[in-house]
DNA sequence: CTCCAGGTTCCGG
DNA sequence: CCGGAACATGGA
């Protein structure tokens, strides 16, 4: 078919395509038959992973491996973590799972939705967001929207926003979208920060505490060794790693996960998180 | 109907 | 510094 020709094979090592677009870390990605659609920043690609062969849209291939992260030295970063039951389930698990390069504001901008929400539902926020404001983006798989900028929601009413289902978040998203479209916070500068100065800056940001921050930092700025701690990489810390000891605090898992995981700690907690989450594990629940 | 979700912020002790 | 509560919305 005409449309088949668009489409060029990359050979890809210690990749996993599903495992990576929907482990938790971006959440835009939507299935089109055997493969995915989305956005990457203002280009939109489609994508198909058979083994060690990946078919995306012709011309794209350098944005691809940049966003993916194909370059990021998988085996390294697995020699890197130390041994342990919970986390060599968890490598085992998600063998091949990358922490890709997003774009820095609509990382922090999905994040500063996602408090309070379900995986599934921070996505249906950042579709509605994507189709209401963004760029509409053609590919093979059909069309997707870009995540809009800072300056176009600074632009907007909370309550539109909150048309999106938001609810209680636009307030924040609106509130970050206006200081970075004002030049109050400047994500190039952050760029240039080191680790400490960079999450300060973050946390300027309203809607934008220690969670959300190392989420923007591990996600959208490569700092491969921010370790987010939410609901689920508590308990997993908790019983994994403190005896299912009750009344652990912040300050204890802080200084844990600082140095125990390695310089790429930030691949450990997707990890974690990831397998936590898609095996079921859920601690003081039934079912 | 009730409960809870990749938290942040504000408040009183 | 610490624990509690409010904060909107939607799906189970």
């Amino acid at each position: 078919m005409e449309e088949e020709r668009a489409l060029v094979e990359m050979g890809v090592e210690d990749f996993d395509l599903a495992g990576t677009l929907s482990c938790g870390q971006v959440f835009h990605w939507e299935r089109r038959g055997a493969g995915w659609v989305g956005a990457m920043g203002d280009s939109a690609v489609y994508l198909e992973q058979k083994e060690a062969k990946l078919f995306l849209s012709a011309g794209e291939e350098d944005r691809v491996r940049n966003y993916l992260s194909l370059d990021h030295p998988w085996q390294t970063i697995r020699e890197s973590f130390p041994s342990d039951p919970a986390l060599d389930l968890a490598v085992e698990f998600c063998g091949g799972m990358r922490i890709i390069r997003q774009p820095s504001w609509e990382c922090l901008a999905t994040f500063i939705t996602s408090s309070l929400k379900r995986v599934e539902q921070i996505g249906k926020i950042s579709l509605r967001l994507r189709r209401s404001f963004g760029e509409r983006l053609e590919c093979i798989g059909g069309e997707v929207f870009s995540y809009p900028r800072a300056e176009k929601i600074a632009g907007l009413r909370e309550e539109d926003l909150r048309a999106c289902g938001l609810g209680f978040r636009a307030k924040s998203l609106l509130g970050s979208a206006r200081m970075i479209a004002e030049g109050q916070v400047d994500l190039v500068k952050v760029r240039a920060m080191d680790d400490e100065g960079a999450m300060e800056e973050l946390r300027r940001l309203p809607g934008v505490g220690e969670k959300v921050a190392n989420c923007g930092l591990l996600f959208g700025f490569e700092r491969l060794g921010a370790f987010p701690i939410d609901v689920w990489i508590e308990r997993v810390l908790i019983e994994g790693y403190f005896s299912g000891e009750s009344g652990v605090s912040r300050e204890r898992l802080r200084e844990f996960t600082r140095d125990y995981f390695g310089r790429f700690g930030g691949y450990a907690q997707q990890y974690l998180f990831h397998h936590a989450r898609t095996t079921g594990v859920r601690i003081g629940r039934q079912g």
